[in-house]
DNA sequence: CAAGTTTTGAGGTGCGCACCTCAAAATTCG
DNA sequence: CGAATTTTGAGGTGCGCACCTCAAAACTTG
């Protein structure tokens, strides 16, 4: 039978409620007891039943994602993610809540996280691009107890909190050896778009994905960014003129997680050109792309894994648990036609 | 507040032991009844606390993993999952055993099946070979209340057991693809290595490898399966003829879990000419291979997420839960040197 | 309608722990 | 040394549910 905490309070020559002090760390024990009971707990190998710490604690936990307002698929598939967290979370006290607001003022998010009470929540996942202010509002939250998470953002990385998501030098490298590798040995350039090259993790992965294509691939040679600022017009007016300029570009690489706008723009002016094309993220666009062969490859990060990721370890931390680190861990997959998986 | 069993009763205007009966499916209790209940159940939103379910039941759940005795780094990486797991789930009053028996003898693996104690095991994750005894024992197990899961293994699909793994046929296209690609239109031969193609998954890696092959890059030709049976001086020596007799091997694709042996003895007799490598599973040996640049891909499936997946399944199913399929698929990954993160 | 059967209710116990109170014992300090 | 302070123990309550018993009520059936 495995031990309860009686059978601690036996082992250790102590009574039940000096056992219940020290396991929950309450004041006014002599270093000589908890040394006791610490010492009891190895050797009876005593292990807290979480069902009966959790009855008994009776605490419901309050979570929650921010997110941006303007939505491109990813976006959507992220938010289905966190939906499907909060029904299968609902039996285990634990509330999840998403919050969408506008990521274009830096002050506006840095107020609405200062806005959050404090008491009412237990910790925050934020998917927002990266700026001082945001940095600050987040520090203080996480000074006033709540647990936080750099969700999917190009973020510089805070101290204390944790982060969800890959490397993006590794996701941008990843998708140079890609690109090198399926253009057989054809010398030309390639063409690299993005919404905007002011978010870090669009530098970041640019600055992998050269590393690459630079070390492995000098016979290919990357355009400086294309910024399409998500406009439709903008984007079909320099992907035409760029690739009208570059009739040798043998590849395009987009950087960000909306790939439709420029892709579309590419296939209206290229025709039937072979170009070896590479994207971020699953969505029902790159999804239907890789299975008609107009996108070679898609280097994604799989929200429904960070999404859970994020849970989890704001609730380890809640709970003063260290995470599993190894299952924490995003992987940059690489789906191709073949290795896509419906369910 | 969230509704207690007592709000539930009062909402639908029964005793708590009427909703009792409902809740765990006790006999005698009218349709009627029952759908009151139900029908309150909706209305109010209950959901069950399953900490005080765990609480109340006081069940320890025993999960055992049948996997083979020889072996590779793979099996390695395999069983210290396990491990980690066990010792995770310690807490949750959960035992997760290992169990490993020889794989060659399939009446000895069907006997071993049939030995377990099924009052005392709530649910078995086997990992062996195809083979209509131990199809039969999984299935007498399965009569018997034992949650089964056929786990990363090449066995039939079975109706009335979980199967976690990735498809086969999917991931030797994969590599195929990856083949295909990365040797850049250079026409030539891929020698394909295989421990055994006795086994389902071989077979099917293999099917899926050539239809991708023969579909998309015909100027490769796939030579027959060369099989190593395990044997270091066998794979030495029928690698080194079959690369002398095919001087224009452009690429090699190993089908097993195991590449240490078959690819010494490639790169023994090779020396430094390019071929492009696929091999499958991420151990030590293929994570140094792909960092020294001598394997340009490995085809993976997670073991960690793998062996996390069969417990989380295998607990639903005690539970008589359905598991979340979407959080159960296990990807076929395509590692590079670019894309391997370490922790 | 009586005797049997099925269905429902009332009530209790215990799972393992957190959290609380009050008193007794041990220690510290002036 | 006595008084103030800190440490320890004893004991109780409740978290939400499963599981049990026994009796009462509601249906069947011949």
């Amino acid at each position: 039978m495995r031990p309860t905490t009686k059978d601690l309070a036996e082992a250790a020559g102590v009574s039940l409620a000096t056992v219940d002090r020290v396991l929950n760390e309450r004041p006014n024990v002599s270093n000589k007891v908890t040394l006791k009971v610490t010492e009891a707990i190895e050797r009876i190998g005593f292990v807290r039943n979480p069902a009966a710490v959790a009855l008994a604690r009776n605490k419901t936990y309050r979570f929650r994602f921010v997110l941006p307002t303007s939505g491109d698929q990813y976006l959507a598939e992220l938010i289905a993610r966190v939906s499907e967290a909060r029904e299968a979370l609902r039996a285990d006290a634990t509330e999840v809540e998403i919050a969408q607001i506008a990521m274009s003022d830096p002050h506006q998010i840095a107020k609405y996280l200062t806005g959050i009470d404090h008491d009412a929540m237990d910790g925050v996942a934020v998917m927002a691009p990266e700026s001082p202010q945001v940095r600050d509002a987040l520090l203080r939250l996480v000074e006033r107890g709540v647990k936080a998470v750099q969700f999917l953002s190009g973020q510089e990385r805070l101290e204390n909190a944790d982060y969800v998501g890959v490397d993006n030098f590794a996701a941008g490298a990843t998708a140079g050896k890609i690109v090198g590798s399926f253009t057989g040995g054809r010398p030309g350039k390639i063409m690299i778009v993005a919404e905007t090259m002011m978010a870090l993790d669009s530098i970041q992965r640019r600055l992998g994905f050269d590393s690459i294509i630079n070390a492995r691939f000098p016979h290919l040679e990357s355009l400086p960014s294309l910024e399409t600022y998500g406009d439709e017009k903008r984007a079909d007016l320099i992907i035409q003129r760029t690739l009208q300029h570059n009739p040798d570009t043998v590849a395009v690489y987009v950087l960000s997680s909306e790939a439709r706008v420029p892709l579309t723009a590419v296939w209206n002016t290229q025709g039937a050109r072979a170009l070896t094309v590479v994207a971020h993220e699953r969505t029902p666009f790159s999804e239907q792309a890789l299975m008609d062969e107009r996108i070679d490859a898609v280097i994604a990060q799989d929200p429904g894994h960070a999404v859970r990721s994020a849970l989890r370890i704001m609730r380890a931390r809640s709970d003063h648990r260290e995470p599993l680190a190894s299952q924490e861990r995003i992987r940059i997959e690489v789906l191709l036609k073949e290795n896509l998986q419906f369910e």
